[in-house]
Order: C-alpha cells, then sequence, then structure tokens
DNA sequence: TAGATTGTTAATCGATTAACAATC
DNA sequence: TAGATTGTTAATCGATTAACAATC
C-alpha cells in the first residue's frame, strides 16, 4: 500500500501554485525553497518535504524551475482535469460563487446552476439559466457535472448530497455547516465559514 | 507560560458548539462524548480532550449538559463579544457575506460595508450604505467595527489590511488568495476558497 | 450495587524541524 | 573550485488514540 499523503501538505500545494504562477508572471524563472518559504511563512525545510513527496522537481545547488514546478503542481492536483462544476442553491452565496473568477484560472468552470425556488429557476447568473433541482439527474448528465458544489441551508444538504451522488458527480464540495454522510468513494471537503470566524474570534478574546 | 491549546482544538469546538445548538433545540438535554462523537465523525476520546484543555465540564457516569456545555463553548470562543464585522469589497462574495443570516445566529454583526468603486459607494446591501474606503478610519471608529473582512482583490488586499489596522479593528479575516503580513497582536485567519476546491480536485484524481 | 461515562496519564502515531551528504 | 541548494535521513515535537482509575 502506498503511503498515505497528508492533507496538511495537500493543502499548502495550492499555496506553492499561487505563488509560482505570479512569479512566472513576473519572469522569474528560478526560485528556491528559502525563498519561496520566505513569500509564504513555511520553513524551506517543509517545502522540500512536501515536494519530495511527489518526485524530485529541483535541481542541487540551483533550485526550482518555477515553470516547470507550477506545471508538475498543477497536475499533482489534478487541475489539468479542467473539472465542471454546478452550484446547487442559488442564493448569495451560490450567486457570489457562480459569479467567482479565481476558479477559471484554476481550470475549474462553473456550468450549471440548481435551484428549488420558483423564483429563481428560469433565470440568469453569470449567463447561466438556473435549472430546477427536480430535473438535477439529467442536467448534471447533460452538462457533464463532475463537482457539485453546495450552498442550499444546512436542512436541506444531505438531501442535497444524496442527489448529486445519485445523479454520479463525482466529489462534493460543501458550504452548509452540517455534517454530511457519503460514500468513500466520493470525495468530500467542507468549506465551513463559521470555524474560520469563530476561531478568529477565540483569539481576539485571548489578547 | 501557559501551556498553548492547538488550532485543531480550536477548530473542532465551533463543530461542538453547532451540534449542541440542533441538540438543545431538539430537547436533548445530556449528551454522551460518544454520541457526539458519533455525530460529528470524531473519537469521543479526541472530544473529552479538548473539552479538559479548557476544565472539567461533564459528570462521570453520566455526561455532559447539553445547554451548560454549549454556554461554555460560546465563551471560550468569545462568541459573548458580539464582534462588529465590517466588510471591506462588496462584489460578488462581499455583497454575499454582507447577507450570510450565520453569522448572526452566532452572535456577530455586519455593521459597516466598504469599496471604493463609485458605481457601489452610496448604494444599500441588506439594509446597509456603503462607505466609501477612503473614510475608512473615520467609519470603523463611529461603527465600533471590530473584525475587518477582506474581499478585496489580491493586488489590494495588502493596503486594505494595513488600513484596517491603522483604522484599529482588533482582527481579520482574509478572503483574498495572498498571504498578508499583519502584527502580531492582530489574529488574522485565512478562508482561501482555492485551498479547499484544489484539494477536492486532488482526492478526485487519486480514484 | 452495577453500569456508564468522564478526566487523565501513558502509548502511539504522524508531522515538522534539524542536519548533512550529494551535487549543480 | 567554492558556494549554494536540493533530497533525505534522523531527531524532535505535537497531536491523537488507548487504557483505566475515579465516580456518578
Amino acid at each position: 500500500m502506498k503511503k498515505s499523503i497528508s492533507q496538511a501538505t495537500i493543502d499548502r500545494l495550492p499555496l506553492y501554485f499561487r505563488t509560482l504562477r505570479l512569479m512566472e508572471e513576473t519572469e522569474i524563472n528560478i526560485i528556491s525553497s528559502d525563498e519561496l518559504g520566505r513569500r509564504l511563512d513555511i520553513t524551506p525545510e517543509q517545502i522540500r518535504k512536501d515536494l519530495t513527496t511527489f518526485g524530485q522537481f529541483g535541481k542541487k545547488g540551483i533550485g526550482y524551475d518555477v515553470r516547470e514546478l507550477k506545471d508538475r503542481i498543477s497536475n499533482i492536483l489534478g487541475l489539468q482535469n479542467h473539472w465542471r462544476l454546478a452550484i446547487v442553491g442559488v442564493g448569495h452565496l451560490g450567486g457570489a460563487l457562480a459569479n467567482y473568477v479565481n476558479f477559471a484560472s484554476l481550470g475549474f468552470s462553473v456550468v450549471a446552476l440548481l435551484d428549488k425556488n420558483p423564483k429563481i429557476v428560469g433565470t440568469k447568473v453569470n449567463g447561466i439559466t438556473v435549472g430546477n433541482i427536480s430535473d438535477m439527474k439529467e442536467i448534471i448528465s447533460d452538462k457533464a457535472v463532475d463537482i457539485g458544489i453546495i450552498t442550499v441551508p444546512a436542512t436541506e444538504a444531505q438531501d442535497t448530497a444524496d442527489a448529486l451522488i445519485a445523479a454520479n458527480v463525482k466529489g462534493i464540495w460543501n458550504f452548509a455547516p452540517i455534517k454530511l454522510n457519503v460514500p468513500d468513494n466520493i470525495p468530500l471537503v467542507n468549506e465551513d465559514l463559521s470555524i474560520g470566524l469563530s476561531a478568529l474570534s477565540y483569539h481576539m478574546s485571548q489578547n
């Protein structure tokens, strides 16, 4: 069995990717773990350790080729798959995500929007017509959706997850503040905004 | 020196809080670490360990009083401070956060919105008139803002953070995908959506 | 009392940091 | 060559899990 890679490492890769892309734009060609670490407040040892989990990308005495490393990380993260997203729940947050420009620059595209509210179904958000949740299976299939984004109220989140899985999405990004039960083979990432805000409150209270 | 409490523990407290509040609503009065763990997919040992970091809240052989534990966690997280929030950058995401109902239920209130775009300044979002960023210092002071939420583009995020700190906010919640430099005494929480989505892409690619 | 469940210490596991040989 | 910097092994640190005495 292949040794599993820590979530901490995986979560740092997007930071490396982001920084490398910025460097590429400013025409920096070579970067050392030291300089990359300085920019991100991560130790160079940590960066080298993270990278060698996936291979040997650097040159001793020189550093890393910015473009090459960026492309390698992009591939490790699977960004070259150009995953297709469906947003379920076109409220304020869902609508904001439908307009979120950074997705495209990471290779994701929002291809479907779904809601159950008849006042929202049929309207256009960022050029996409909102479909009815009751037509989910057909829409997910027609639009070849890979990832379902859940931005419905917590009370409806589990049903939404079940429906998305029945419609054959390959992964779920959940913004509802509730623990979802999904099969082991469906990757699930929770984006619970109340955790970050509560942690901030905690640290502010310590001062 | 007091032994510092791990971020992992702090990040689990909001989950406990959320679940306890749900239980309180359904009139469950007593909960064991076993049952709480079952609902959240966290081991009961982990929960007991987390809680005893802050005190002894349970009764041996019985469990925890739901309401009492909920209130204790609320206090540990500092939610009783009823922090006042200002959102800087009223684009899609900032606007969505201005309308985010879950803040209120955690004791936070959005009291100010700021933007630099003259087309947005002066408009009302969720009943709050958007102020001009150039008046930040005065607005933050007048509205007694505690927390600055950064939803401006990455290129403007550091300047925004500097201005918020100069205006005496006590903490920063940053949604811009960039590493911010802030003084040690200003708690900063980053909410980088591209990390979660990239991690999801990674796990989907492994299948 | 017997059964249940906490609080806490000890053991394990995993992640980060330090050190350094290899080498460009 | 000398200086710089990677890749990797060893040491340390910290978090989770296991075990169990205390006690309701």
